[in-house]
DNA sequence: ACACGGACCTGAAGGC
DNA sequence: TGCCTTCAGGTCCGTG
């Protein structure tokens, strides 16, 4: 199959988060993805223009892709989603529709060779299912920190892409309580502790549980999570019998287990 | 420099 | 029934 352009790039509201940038719908019109990546929680389409797309999804953001019928084309425009944002036309004839109701996403057009010092992107710590990120990078990165070991997690600077739900679940899985002090993970020197090995490889099992439970939605039907949003249920560690407790840090929910998280 | 809290936004859920 | 309040999430910005 032959790679599609843009035909049209339809703005239905002037911003998401932000504004779009200036020119938005004629920098994509004529071009062609030739890669999609990804970096943290950012979606990147190098153009073949070398424009590169910046694509945020917020925390509600999605993508549709629809392939109407001749039939249906000639009938009436369809009835839009009043949160679909941007309709985007392809050249195959598919119509690829971002719907986002909080509009806390983003779309950005990046010059090219700008994507390694645009701000979002450059200050962005390692992917945490990549090889350099192990318990001494981790460690390292949480040295001197005061904040607690959960914060430090979130922030994307320490470890690029995890938010509050993997976050609080990383934390159950290693047993470390997200009200301790990131610092803790580190002796004064920067060498990890046995807790910063143990941080790191929670973060990777979750991140790669998550992502074979979207692969296989069926094979985990009943196993979601072992911490978020079970308050006041058991602890799913094995002979653990404390009770999920929450609290707020940093005005987000945390959910842990006081008695094997420590 | 770092740490923290509030703002942004809508829909769902709970209270009265 | 319906109105009002609260909460959720990711990032950014202002303040201390």
């Amino acid at each position: 199959m032959t790679e599609a352009s843009f035909l049209d790039v339809e703005l239905r509201r002037p911003d998401l988060r932000r504004r779009f940038p200036r020119r938005f719908r004629q920098r994509l019109v004529g071009q062609t993805v030739l890669e999609l990546t990804r970096r943290a929680k950012y979606l990147l389409a190098t153009l073949s223009s070398r424009e590169t797309l910046l694509i945020h999804l917020g925390m509600s953001g999605s993508f549709s892709v629809d392939t109407p019928t001749a039939a249906q084309g000639a009938s009436a425009p369809a009835q839009r989603d009043p949160h679909d944002h941007v309709v985007f036309r392809m050249s195959s004839g598919a119509v690829i529709a971002y719907n986002d109701p909080r509009r806390f996403g983003l779309m950005d057009l990046l010059r090219p060779h700008d994507a390694a010092t645009h701000p979002v992107l450059s200050r962005l710590g390692p992917e945490p299912l990549s090889p350099s990120f192990d318990g001494a990078a981790l460690a390292n990165a949480c040295r001197g920190k005061t904040t607690s070991l959960k914060g430090a997690l979130l922030d994307q600077r320490v470890v690029a892409g995890l938010g509050n739900i993997y976050v609080v679940e990383a934390l159950h899985r290693a047993g470390l309580s997200p009200r301790r002090r990131a610092s803790t993970i580190a002796t004064p020197s920067g060498v990890p502790r046995d807790s910063a090995h143990r941080v790191a490889a929670a973060i990777k099992q979750v991140l790669r549980e998550a992502i074979a439970r979207q692969e296989r939605p069926q094979a985990y039907r009943s196993s979601r999570f072992h911490v978020y949003d079970r308050e006041g249920q058991p602890c799913r560690r094995a002979h653990c019998d404390g009770v999920v407790t929450r609290l707020a840090q940093g005005g987000r929910s945390t959910f842990y287990c006081p008695v094997c998280q420590r």
